[in-house]
DNA sequence: GTCTATATTAAGATAGAC
DNA sequence: GTCTATCTTAATATAGAC
């Protein structure tokens, strides 16, 4: 096999097994045993640890952009694009209620590790953040933009964590739900958006 | 010194060990070197790792129980008294930029484990809950008060994940303005205890 | 109840054959 | 590029002296 494909499915089985398990109680083995690939091998590809830590934050970067690039083309109201981002909490929900937010678990257990890498951890909240904020722009809130993207963010964060602790699909709806209302309390275009004016179909 | 003495030095110093490095990265060494006892003297004490942390669960859960007691105690009013809870985001801001919130990134590092102590990790979570949700019915919100109580909990752990990942002062102040202006519009009688009537005065 | 010494296991990491 | 064999370190855990 290539040594870029083997490489990228050394990273993609990190990225699982470090979602799934946590960065720090992954061991080489683990990674190389759902490969299919012996320890002496597996340091062919990677030195150390950590360099797999940065090739599984760079993969996950590359992903979370493709996505907010999809959402981006799949809706063409910043509303709607936010209620995408919302959205994940429901469609990932039973993969949040075993394993917690991906960026979020990540970024706490790198915090807690005083890891180098912690920063470039923060830079997947980064992507949403400003994203997140580029939609609230466009419906019209530039002053305080980054003050709502931060707010979402927080409500999605609060959600998974509450989620994984509890195992509460119905809490995830419910407080789903109150997110899309407060989309629309706060950002009276995202409610004409979502509740198009009859008068236009008239 | 007495065994007594020295389990409950152990626990504390384990206590915010794993609080700050977290469960899995701190080592019996480290607790040990904490504490100044050599490592085989730790095994008269705790048989196993797993042992310390139930030690560490259990300390936790009865100095939150006091604290929670001492709130009801200190305030009369139910308002008064949640917002005791949300002002430990203030109250803590360093420790929480730093290590994030010790039950919510505990409950995440023990599920991620698949840890025979995981729920007992939750029951942390739980006594908030309930706390948070008496005060609630005290408020007249009977029918929905365990709904509040989430809402406020899920607010308090999306706080402290993004004000880990982005350590801002700024955005914790500004989310626990928040949290006050919501517990204000969603629970009448909480508005009119923080701002007294001045016909009372009169 | 605390110490030193040591056993055991598993992890990260390397060398060299193929 | 992949393997087996091996080294090193560190962690959990135990035994036995004091």
């Amino acid at each position: 096999m290539g040594a870029t494909e083997t490489r990228q499915q050394i990273v993609e089985a990190a990225d699982q097994l470090f979602y799934e398990n946590g960065f720090e109680a992954t061991s080489f083995a683990d990674i190389s045993k759902a490969v299919g690939l012996s320890r002496g091998n597996f340091y062919y590809h990677f030195k150390t640890k950590d360099e797999i830590l940065d090739a599984v934050i760079a993969l996950r970067i590359a992903n979370t952009q493709a996505m907010l690039d999809e959402w981006e083309e799949a809706a063409s109201q910043p509303a709607e694009r936010i209620r995408s981002f919302v959205h994940i909490l429901i469609m990932n929900k039973t993969k949040i209620m075993a394993h917690g937010c991906p960026v979020g678990t990540l970024s706490n257990e790198l915090a807690k590790l005083d890891h180098v890498a912690k920063d470039d951890a923060v830079k997947l909240f980064i992507l949403f953040r400003e994203w997140l904020a580029r939609q609230f722009i466009a419906l019209g809130r530039k002053a305080d933009a980054d003050k709502l993207a931060m707010h979402v963010l927080m409500r999605s964060q609060g959600v998974a964590t509450l989620a994984t602790a509890f195992r509460d699909e119905d809490f995830i709806r419910r407080e789903v739900e109150d997110i899309h209302a407060w989309l629309d309390a706060h950002c009276p275009a995202a409610a004409e958006a979502s509740q198009p004016n009859p008068r236009q179909h008239a």
